[in-house]
DNA sequence: CTGAAAGCGCTTACAG
DNA sequence: CTGAAAGCGCTTACAG
């Protein structure tokens, strides 16, 4: 398409000058005779030029293009990593461009050959939700990838990964978590979904743990339940794990792995006609824009997404090496209370 | 970076054939002999030799790359647009950009030149939200953009932009809404949210008014208010709406603009202990992630976003000059029940 | 089956 | 202040 493809050929010949002319009128240098600049400044806006981009990368190595590697955007959560880095760098005069996760390729032949291919500028990848036995998988995937690109970590980025990275620091945040629910007299305290994770110090698992051992509280593995981080996922955990205790037994508190399974939690502590946070309070994570809205509005914990995709974006620019650390901030609304032992028993 | 910057000059020479060859492999020609392919290959493995795209790109005058332009990628609502886009781009071999609003620069001088700079293969524009007198301005940018790439326009395109198009027939789906509440009996039925638009003849405006008319019911001004859609405007909208009115004549059902109004509206309904739906039933638009999982599980109307994003993509791609209508479908939950009137008036 | 050469639309030294 | 020329890394006729 491009009927008006006009190069910088035509508006050269059009004012009778040299393409290094039009060319140094387009950046605008300095050394450019006023007259001559005025010429060729008419001719480009009689025809609607503007200059392509794609030679001038060629030319220049450089395409002011980004990328972004994400599980999913429909995750609120996602959509405002994406947000975050995306405005940024167009702040910085950069495009971003979403790939998926199958663009990493990590099982094919040839990874990421479209990424490679693109000559993007940089790359975001956001660690997270990996299959256990992939991680290593990936983390050569990503080691290839960087003899091409720089490459910017966000998520759950295991620490044995040497990439600057903007990663969660999940076990102090966990940590954190359960410290909030004992303050609050809470003992029997659930931790509901999340993938098993065996190998990553900062899992939540462990957070979860030493949160128990800080308030001299036993680990109850009935009370930790792995599964998908969905609505649905949460519902089910739920509900399977009040079917499997006995009343006496049912937790007070249930910390969900983000808003999206405390969202089910909700909806099953509903159905069994749980007063949330009366009997049972609950807690999520990301804070998303629902968090207030739902019924009772919901406990969360922000972890400044967007300014966690900015964050990447500028190191990646910079080319800084560092590995930095996501801030969040618990944010109190109706679905925690403190324990009640009468009506907990009630 | 690229520190890998290999070409496929270096790749030829390496192999000792000309860079033709080197070329044909690469694009996987037929008229190699085996031999030579096989050598050729092995270099470029050994190298992990991708080609440029830049330089493809500059040779074949197309960039297999689009973009797309969304108010917000924060309201699920449009990031389900942007991941149908993405998708189905992907799956024909394109990428994606995410553009804001911003760089159609409507009221600046040059419109548009980051996007033209970067030919793009075609741009979707998600027409919505525009301040009533933007909208000559816009259509003006877009006319000018389309001399440069093909665009195709999403949301609630005006019948008189003469542009490819999936598009909302708001008037159509806001009848049918009306007509889902009246057929159970409701009389005072609200309408919350959006921008005053006057000159769409598909406004949701006037789908409200003869969904009235084709129950014989009279349009009253105090039901209908204008706002921003999101959580928060609903909330105030409602308010002042219940505050202004006597309890008689408080509506009995509401029609929100989208779910993220809606949201709202439970609130202040809750705020005031009135039972939704036993008092007052409120519908939504969009039927985000979170609707079932709202107290009462939210009513609203799926308006296919993945599919208007990956439609759009399609007719970007094949070219076709066509107006498409968006499905819609109610799906029915709890926030809406029959009109009780003896409920109505406690 | 293979190569030499022109061309894509710019930028960048280098002369003048 | 201005221009001729080389170069960026590919593809594409055109010869052979």
């Amino acid at each position: 398409m491009n009927s008006e493809n006009t190069t910088i050929y035509d508006i050269a010949s059009e004012v009778g000058v040299s393409i290094a002319t039009v060319s140094r009128v387009l950046r605008g240098e300095t050394n450019v005779s006023p007259a001559t600049r005025e010429k060729v400044q008419q001719a480009i806006d009689r025809r609607n030029y503007r200059p392509s981009s794609i030679a001038r990368w060629l030319t220049s190595k450089t395409t002011h293009s980004l990328g972004i590697i994400l599980p999913k955007l429909l995750n609120p959560h996602y959509a405002m990593i994406f947000t975050g880095a995306q405005e940024e760098a167009r702040r910085l005069g950069y495009t971003m461009s979403l790939f998926p996760w199958a663009s990493l390729d990590t099982d094919a032949y040839n990874p990421a050959t479209m990424l490679i291919e693109r000559r993007l500028d940089g790359l975001i990848v956001c660690v997270e939700y990996l299959p256990p036995d992939h991680d290593e998988l990936v983390h050569e995937a990503l080691r290839t990838l960087r003899r091409f690109m720089p490459v910017v970590l966000i998520g759950c980025v295991p620490p044995w990964y040497d990439f600057p990275a903007v990663a969660n620091n999940n076990a102090a945040m966990m940590r954190s978590i359960v410290a909030y629910l004992t303050a609050m007299g809470h003992e029997k305290i659930a931790f509901i979904g999340g993938v098993q994770e065996d190998k990553d110090p900062h899992r939540r698992d462990i957070g979860y743990e030493e949160g128990l051992q800080d308030a001299r509280l036993p680990y109850t593995a009935s009370y930790r339940v792995y599964g998908k981080g969905t609505p649905e996922a949460g519902k089910a955990a739920l509900e399977e794990m009040l079917g499997s205790l006995k009343r006496d037994y049912w937790p007070t508190a249930i910390i969900a792995l983000n808003d999206l399974v405390a969202m089910g939690c909700l909806e099953t502590a509903r159905k069994h006609g749980i007063s949330v946070p009366g009997q049972m309070s609950v807690i999520g994570c990301d804070d998303l824009f629902c968090a207030p809205y739902l019924f009772p509005s919901l406990t969360s914990v922000n972890t400044h997404q967007q300014q966690t995709g900015a964050r990447a974006v500028q190191l990646l620019i910079s080319g800084e090496q560092r590995r930095e650390s996501v801030e969040w901030e618990l944010v109190e609304r109706a679905s925690c209370a403190p324990f009640n032992s009468e009506k907990g028993e009630s």
